[in-house]
DNA sequence: GGTGGTTAAATTGTCGACATCTTCTTCGAC
DNA sequence: GTCGAAGAAGATGTCGACAATTTAACCACC
């Protein structure tokens, strides 16, 4: 066995093919910097995986704009900057909007059932002072509204832009009283989708991503 | 000089970087015919490329979303069902209302002249029945708006919409009476970002797109 | 002491060969 | 005649080595 399992990703030695998770994972988790240059030779023995792997990894990252590569200069962790996060937050409002009145139109008793639930959960982890928990939660509700919404493409497109905000997102979720503004939004959206309301789901969507950018800026 | 010059794309040889967009050009033109296998080996062939570039182009395009790739049984080029065309025109409605407002906040008098000019053009297009000339000024129109509004993430979403949705773009602008109703809509949307009215110029933009999906919905 | 050019190291890009998987064909049995 | 299994052919996935390019260091020269 070699001798360096001090891999800056944790588990050493994965798989040939969902090196590109692994990797994904580290940037999306911080444990590597934004602007890092991000060497395949270096990378493939971190990860035990060949150079190819690495490789094929960097391109797909670099279609989810996680990553930025330059001809011949290799590739480096996208810094996101607050500008970035600004535009990208917009077109999360818009689509997200469409997301939700959707699923005011689909949505159905079971899961209504589950959204209350989520929201619920929500306002209990917000009055415990729970930060993560919340901000676990609130990806979830995110995520099931686009799901019910049932449009794959934008469930897509949502996803990719979130995965490059992250940074952003945690930076937020430790601003002060924040969770309490952001808590009465999410439970706007939930009660217009579950009230089958789809224009008035898209305005509170709407209305809950602008409050995010409106909190970005202030930053 | 090896004696296979006969590529089903036209042009023979092609450099071993833009590969990509050979293909990509192959099959929006319709010359790669929807399901159609892609086979690594053929196309480095016809594009006389090696295999690792043509590899790597379609692993490009994949996340593009124009072919579909399945582990160990090859590529195939995307076929887009017409609920999928009708989901992503659904997309770019809201994301393109959102360019819209943007644009009509940000255009200057320039532009503004230039907007005009290829609204006029447009007019004249239809008048005279030239629905190719008119089909390029559409793509045009959209796309200026688009960089007019300067978001940049907004611009890369959509453009990568577009490219899924040649297809079913093209099939519309042969409706008969079609380019009539699309040219009052897009004049609309020209008047309102000339007249730097967000709302308005965003409500156009929907509209506009809403008027496309309920064409596909006709089909 | 600073600047320009040249050399060397490091890293990425490309290519060909081999391994693995899928699929079509073929042969045999029921 | 049909179903099933085994084998062969085709295509993709993976790997290692070599070539091209960038970047850094170094030395000569002004």
């Amino acid at each position: 066995m070699p001798a360096q399992e001090q891999t800056a990703a944790g588990s050493g030695a994965v798989a040939p093919e969902d090196v590109t998770a692994a990797i994904r994972e580290a940037i999306v988790r911080g444990e590597f910097a934004p602007n890092q240059r991000l060497v395949e030779a270096d990378l493939s023995q971190q990860f035990g995986a060949s150079r190819s792997g690495v490789r094929t990894a960097l391109f797909e990252l670099a279609n989810e704009g996680l990553v930025e590569r330059v001809q011949h200069r290799g590739a480096r962790v996208r810094a996101v900057t607050l500008e970035e996060a600004i535009e990208i937050s917009e077109v999360r409002m818009v689509v997200e909007g469409l997301c939700a009145a959707k699923a005011a139109e689909r949505v159905t008793d079971e899961e209504i059932a589950e959204l209350r639930s989520i929201g619920d959960a929500m306002r209990a982890a917000v009055a415990d002072g729970h930060v993560l928990k919340y901000s676990e939660l609130n990806q979830l509700l995110h995520r099931r509204i686009i799901e019910i919404g049932g449009q794959a493409t934008a469930a897509g497109v949502v996803e990719r832009l979130r995965a490059q905000n992250v940074r952003h997102q945690f930076r937020l979720a430790l601003v002060p009283g924040r969770p309490n503004v952001s808590l009465a939004e999410h439970l706007a959206i939930i009660d217009e989708v579950c009230a089958h309301a789809p224009d008035a789901a898209e305005r509170a969507a709407r209305r809950h991503l602008a409050s995010v950018i409106q909190a970005l800026k202030a930053i």
